[in-house]
RNA sequence: GUGGGUGUAGCUCAGAGGUCAGAGCACCAGGUUGUGGCCCUGGGAGCCGGGUGUUCAAAUCACCUCACCCACCCCA
């Protein structure tokens, strides 16, 4: 085996695998534009910067998770770990707001993130993202997830479980914060995992949604966030809520749903599958309504998701490879330059096809063409070359006709 | 970053210190068949993941390392 293999984490995707790929990208494109999304393509590569302001320097994501390093000339640069912060950046950068209220866009591509890898989860793993800025109002969160929940049903998936909570805004997060706090300090650190008692004091959300049987049981009686919220936000999550309800959308009010981007606030979703393992999360995203100001742009809000392509691939099944209509099979050296005109003919006409680069045994072709799952097989041999008729086999029947090559589009086409 | 499992032919795997490293499937050639699928004969193929050590002798034992898989953690 050769030294040079993939590094860990990364993947080549290919066969049914890529297939799958072009159909979420596809079916991406057709569904967001029906909700008037454009497409944005982002650099990959950004300042080291961006991500930690926009993601929060506190986070395992910018810990310990991203691909950082200097450039040649000593700037620190990361391989994006998502892609909101780009799309902001992108937003303010080109003015994206000027002349327009609401700007919607949805971005595809390759993610990066230093973790372990296992099933469902890679270094470099792929997204579908959708965001849209400029409008507060709860009937944009309930479309972004409607638009969200259509792509998944278009793509065919259904078993998927929805989760949606709130995480307050700036007014009322600190309140649940103290309440929270408060209730802490009646529990003994012990008494938790070890994860959960070092993060306590530091980031007390995060026990919420531990999953440790201790902690769960622990935190069952702590403040719920839903509890807290203040005058606006409160009725924005209940109009998201009647909205989706009043749109036939299934989900479960979860106020121990937290994330782990220190940009959401208000609301927040996620969809789930029993069916992948433990990384059980195809999608997520939720309002980010002070990131637009905070990385220097204009007081927008604005909401988002993020699709993870990997996770979606293994509930997907794998898609047919397109139909092959026919296989040339030269019997005959003197036929090379025959057969690939008629190839090429076919080709032209919409057919698809393959023919034999060179003569080999008629049983050997036979089973070429059947492999390749080819409708028909065209020969071309010494008799054929003769008589100017080709001769085509049925490989479903195995049935044989002679033809002129003129008359083979009409024929193999029908 | 932490744990557990697995690395032998293209694929699935057997071989557990001692003849030139094996099977099934796949592939190639030939035979048979009504010009493919069934059957028969033959063939090509392998840094036994890599390295170091122990031994007269290592795919096999020890240590190190790399990769893959699963889980923790984190997230999509």
């Amino acid at each position: 085996m050769s030294n040079f293999r993939k590094i860990r984490g990364f993947s080549d995707i290919m066969g049914a695998e890529a297939r799958k790929f072009r159909l979420m990208e596809e079916t991406a494109s057709i569904v967001f534009s029906r909700y008037g999304y454009d497409e944005l393509r982002l650099p990959l590569l950004e300042r080291t910067e961006l991500f930690a302001r926009s993601i929060g320097s506190d986070t395992d994501v910018v810990q310990k998770e991203m691909f950082t390093f200097p450039d040649r000339k000593g700037r620190y640069v990361t391989l994006r770990p998502e892609a909101t912060a780009g799309a902001v950046r992108a937003y303010i950068e080109n003015k994206l707001y000027a002349g327009q209220n609401l700007t919607k866009l949805f971005t595809v591509g390759p993610m990066f993130r230093y973790e372990r890898p296992q099933k469902g989860r890679q270094r470099q793993f792929h997204q579908v993202n959708a965001e849209a800025f400029g409008s507060a109002s709860p009937l944009l969160d309930a479309e972004m997830v409607l638009m969200l929940w259509t792509y998944l049903s278009e793509l065919g998936l259904t078993d998927l479980t929805l989760q949606i909570n709130s995480l307050g805004c700036r007014a009322c997060q600190p309140e649940y914060a103290k309440r929270l706090q408060e209730y802490l300090r009646d529990t003994d650190a012990d008494d938790f995992c070890s994860d959960c008692s070092e993060r306590r004091e530091r980031n007390p959300l995060r026990l919420l949604d531990c999953k440790q049987t201790q902690c769960q049981e622990l935190m069952h009686e702590a403040p719920s966030m839903l509890d807290c919220l203040c005058e606006s936000c409160r009725p924005h999550f209940h109009t998201v809520l009647d909205n989706l309800q009043r749109m036939g959308i299934a989900f479960e009010v979860n106020s121990r749903l937290v994330r782990g981007l220190d940009y959401y606030q208000r609301t927040t979703f996620e969809v789930m599958s029993g069916e992948i393992g433990a990384q059980s999360s195809v999608a997520g995203g939720g309002r980010y309504d002070d990131l637009v100001r905070q990385l220097g742009g204009p007081d927008h809000p604005a909401i988002g998701f993020a699709c993870g392509m990997e996770r979606l691939s293994l509930l997907l099944d794998d898609p047919a490879p397109a139909e092959t209509d026919f296989y040339v099979a030269i019997l005959d050296g003197d036929g090379l330059p025959e057969g690939m005109r008629i190839c090429e003919d076919l080709r032209r006409k919409g057919l698809r096809g393959e023919m034999s680069y060179e003569t080999a045994s008629l049983k050997s072709q036979i089973r070429h063409a059947d492999r390749i799952g080819a409708h028909y097989c065209i020969f071309l041999g010494r008799d054929e070359l003769e008589s100017g008729r080709l001769t085509v086999r049925d490989m479903g029947s195995g049935e044989q006709y002679q033809r002129e090559a003129e008359t083979l589009p009409e024929f193999l086409g029908r």
